[in-house]
This record gives structure tokens, sequence and C-alpha cells, in this order.
RNA sequence: GGCCCGUUGGUCAAGCGGUUAAGACAUCGCCCUUUCACGGCGGAAUCAUGGGUUCGAUUCCCGUACGGGUCACCA
């Protein structure tokens, strides 16, 4: 029986979620989901230097709004806690410990000056600065006498001097490395404290991941722990290595760069689900032609080997494009919910018939903060030139505009039931009546009702939305200002 | 600089030795239509570059250019 599937998002609490990392936790999540596992969040806490307050909420938040639910994490626990990294400390000591008695690993008591001279000395000679590996060979004794005569250590890993390493990575293949180039990295700090290569390794391996998702900055380190899992005989877990969001074709998405978060984006009126459903499409492609895909759908058919190995540059309009995709798909009732708060931005209107309005507002909307302008005319008429009435396409003009709201004035003043389908019917049946086009008749009176250029729905709609008090004296003032 | 990785239209991308090189967004044109949208149809537009290998390279190999990553007692 294949072993359960368990992946991790480990991020470290910096307030601030950019696309890019929501992007790998994303990935993790649908990879856990698509077969069936787990999905676990660790905080990576160990940084006190970079604490920033209220940071861990960022990730809470940004999270349950993308809908990515863990299953196991700091608030709610599970069987491989504590899920804070911080809180974590006191095994790996021990396990370093197990390395320095397997021969992996050693015991440093260089102190920073001689690392600094050393490094200076390489970087002078244009050697690729590393650690000398000074203390690799010391004897048992000396060690032993330096421990004892309390000299501050640190621990690190022996890499193998001769021969390759290669790993297996998901989306790159097979990478290897000549062992010459790596570095006898820190496993332990002299303040007893892991370094963040070492506690992932173990965390990872102690926590049951089975899938290590992570950005692809991590790809040079991949040796390394490909060679710690070895020396400590654990099974490797699978690579998963992603390449990063752009901004642009030089630079990554970031804080730095002022560019937008998860919420900073909801906060202008997208839908979660549609941002979800465009940062899965940054970087991974599906089987089939389908593109719009709710959170469920995207772990139906998540495939790893249809992430790619190139960075994708972020695109706002095909965000649009994908949130307008969504919000089409929305049932009206749905919609109506969501747009309500907007419309309602500018329309403090009582009388207007919400459910009306929303239904032509729906194909329209890309973003929820483009329908407060859409609407405005509503509440009350915009000051508008005559000149809007003229239109080439429409054969109309002040003139005839004039004519023809003079001809639907009275139709509209005897009409007695207000909807859209007898407003339809008594100003197609004055169409007929005076044998002109449909756009003649019915042009001004879409211009005289909204004073926009541009309007949710025809004339038809317009007047049903506003009522007949206010159609009425709408086309009346429209009669004056054309007189 | 050493090492690692990448490069298909403006953008996201499919492609895994033989294709008219998919599709989506954007763009342009047309149709629908009472505006704008929606919907439908169609157009323009891509294999970074030079060498190989091969009967045949977008696809495999090498070099070059460009871009990214990484070289901490940070995570």
């Amino acid at each position: 029986m294949a072993k359960r599937v368990r992946t991790r998002f480990a991020p470290s609490p910096t307030g601030y979620m950019h696309i890019g990392n929501l992007r790998t936790a994303l990935y993790t999540y649908l990879i856990a989901k698509k077969n069936g596992g787990d999905f676990i969040l660790r905080i990576e806490d160990t940084d006190q230097e970079r604490y920033v307050e209220g940071a861990v909420d960022v990730i809470y938040d940004t999270l349950r709004k993308a809908g990515l639910k863990w299953d196991e994490g700091p608030d709610i626990g599970g069987d491989y806690g504590p899920y804070i990294q911080s809180q974590r400390m006191g095994m790996f000591k021990e396990y370093a410990l197990k390395l320095i008695e397997s021969g992996d690993a050693y015991y440093c008591f260089c102190d920073k000056e001689r690392l600094d001279e050393v490094r200076k000395i390489q970087e002078a000679s244009h050697i690729p600065p590393m650690y000398d590996r000074h203390c690799r060979n010391l004897s048992k004794e000396e060690v032993e006498e330096k421990l004892a005569a309390g000299v501050p250590y640190v621990i690190r890993q022996k890499m193998p001097l001769e021969g390759t390493t290669t790993f297996h990575d998901e989306i790159y293949g097979d990478i290897t490395v000549d062992n010459a180039t790596l570095d006898d990295q820190i496993l332990i700090k002299t303040d007893g404290m892991p370094t963040y290569n070492f506690a992932n390794v173990v965390d990872d391996h102690t926590m049951g991941i089975t899938h290590v998702v992570r950005g692809n900055e991590y790809l040079s380190s991949a040796p390394k722990y490909n060679l710690l899992y070895k020396a400590f005989g654990w099974e490797v877990p699978v690579y998963i290595h992603c390449p990063p969001v752009m901004k642009d074709q030089t630079s990554k998405l970031s804080k730095r760069n002022g560019d937008a978060s998860f919420e900073d984006i909801v906060a202008k009126g997208y839908l979660p689900e549609a941002v979800v459903n465009f940062i899965a499409l940054l970087g991974w492609a599906p089987k089939g032609e389908e593109e719009i895909f709710t959170l469920d759908e995207l772990a139906e058919h998540f495939d790893i080997s249809g992430i790619s190995k190139a960075p994708s540059i972020f695109d706002p309009i095909k965000l649009k494009a994908i949130n307008a995709a969504h919000i089409r798909r929305m049932s009206p009732e749905v919609f109506l919910e969501h747009v309500t708060p907007y419309i309602r931005q500018t329309v403090k209107r009582e009388d207007i018939d919400l459910p009306l309005l929303a239904s032509v507002l729906q194909p329209r909307t890309e973003i929820f903060n483009d329908v407060p302008e859409m609407v405005d005319f509503i509440d009350e008429l915009p000051d508008y030139d005559t000149s809007m009435y003229c239109h080439k396409k429409m054969k109309t003009n002040e003139e005839t505009s004039l004519e023809a709201l003079k001809a639907v004035l009275p139709v509209l003043e005897n009409l007695d039931e207000w909807n859209a389908e007898s407003i339809h019917k008594a100003l197609f049946d004055l169409i007929a009546k005076l044998e002109v086009k449909n756009g003649w008749l019915l042009w001004p009176v879409r211009t005289a009702v909204s004073g926009k250029q541009f309007t949710p729905g025809g004339g038809v709609e317009l007047c049903d939305i506003l009522g007949k008090e206010d159609t009425i004296a709408r086309i009346k003032k429209g009669i004056e200002k054309l007189s």
C-alpha cells in the first residue's frame, strides 16, 4: 500500500503573503488533495529578530480566504506537533550528535575572526568562498579537550570531498553536482540552535512529510539536504521545486516592489477563488482546454507534470478576465449577494429592483470595484451634454432625438403596468407605428434616462429599473435640454 | 566569479524526432444587438542564437547570448 501523502507549507511569518508564496502553498495543497493526503501548516519562526507582530494571523487569514484548509497546524494541532518551529528546538542537537557519531558531521571551533580571514583570502584569490575545513580532522583528544575547556563550537556537516551527488526533482529531473562544490555547512549554531537547513530536514522527516514543495531558490541546497537524509538513513522525500512568479522579465513579485498581496487583490474586488484559479495557471497548465476551475476542481485536475520550469510573469489583465469568468458563472442569487454592497455604495434609493439591476450587471462586471461607477446614474441623473444624443449608426442627432422623446413621453405616461415586458411592448409598438429603426427611438431613451455613454442594460431595462416616475421626469428633462 | 536552473506569439502556455506549432488572455475585423458587455465567427502574431547528431529537429547533444537562483552561526 502506498504511503499516505503528506505535504507541508512552512512559511516564516513576515507579515506579508505574496502571490508567489501563496502559489507555492496552493500547489502544496493541491498535491496533497489530489492524492487524498494531508496538507500541513508549519510556522518557521526561528528567526526572532525578524519577528513581526500579527504576522502569523496574516498567514492564517490568507490561507483561509484562499480556501486552503490545513489538516494539521499550530491552531488545530495534530499527531506530529508542535507545528511552530520555535517549539521544536529540543530535538535537533541530538540528531546532530548522531551524525557526529556516524562520521557525517563534526565539531568546529573556529571563531568568527578566523572565518572572516579565510573568506577574505579566498575572495582575494578568486576562490569560491567556503569553509576551509580547518576543524574537520581534529583528533578525538583535541575535540574532547576543547569541549571540556568550554570553547564555543558549531556542528558542521561533513561533505564528501569527491564524487558527485544526484537528486531527483519532479519538475527539473535529475540534477547532479560535484561534491567538491559543497560547503561543510553549519547544522547547529554556537547558541545550540539548528540552522534552517538542518531544522527543515529533521522537521520534515519527523513530521512524515512525503512531498517537499518549495521555491526553486532551494534547488542549489537540495544536494546538501539529500546528503543529510542519506546520512540519517531516512527516506528522501519527493522534491518539487517551483519556479518563481515574476513582476516582469527580471524581478520577482515582492512587497519591496510594492506589489499587491493576495489580501490587497481581494480588497480590490476580486473573488478569492478567481485569484486562486489565476495563480494556479501561472506556471501550471491543465491537461485539457478548460481553464476556469474552482479550488475543488483544481484539486481534481492538478498534476505535477503540468508545472513549468520557467518563471512566469503575473498578468493583471488575465486575472481580470478570469475574475469576470468566475462572476459570470455565479448563480444570479449568489451574484446578487456579492454585488449588492457595491451597488449600495452609490445607489441609496430604496425602490430599486436589485435582482433586476444585478441581472444586467452580471455579464458586465469584471471586478466588483467597477460596479459603483457603473450604477452612479441611478440616484441622480448626471449632467450630460446633448451631443451624446448623436449616434451615427443609430442615425440619431439632437433633432431626431427630440422628436423621438416627444413621441415616447405620452406613451410611457399612459402606461399603467410598469415592467420590462410592458415597457418593451409599448416602445416597440411605437417603433412599428412610426416606422423607424429601433435605435432611432431607443438610443435617445437610453441617453435621456441615464445621461451616460455606456450603461448596464438598454433603454427598456433602465426605464424598468428607474421606475415610472423617475423615467418620465428624466425624459422630460431630455426634451427640455434638447429644445 | 564558481556551481545550478531556465529561454515557444505582447502575456500564460500545449508540444516530448515527422503537427497547417493547440488553447486562453490581450489585440484587430465581422456577426448578434437599443449603448456597453455577454455570445458567435475569423485575422494578425511564437520555437533566443550558432554548431552538431539524424533521412528529418521546437523536440536530442555542445557552445554563445540573455535571464534567474545560490554561494551566511538568515529563513
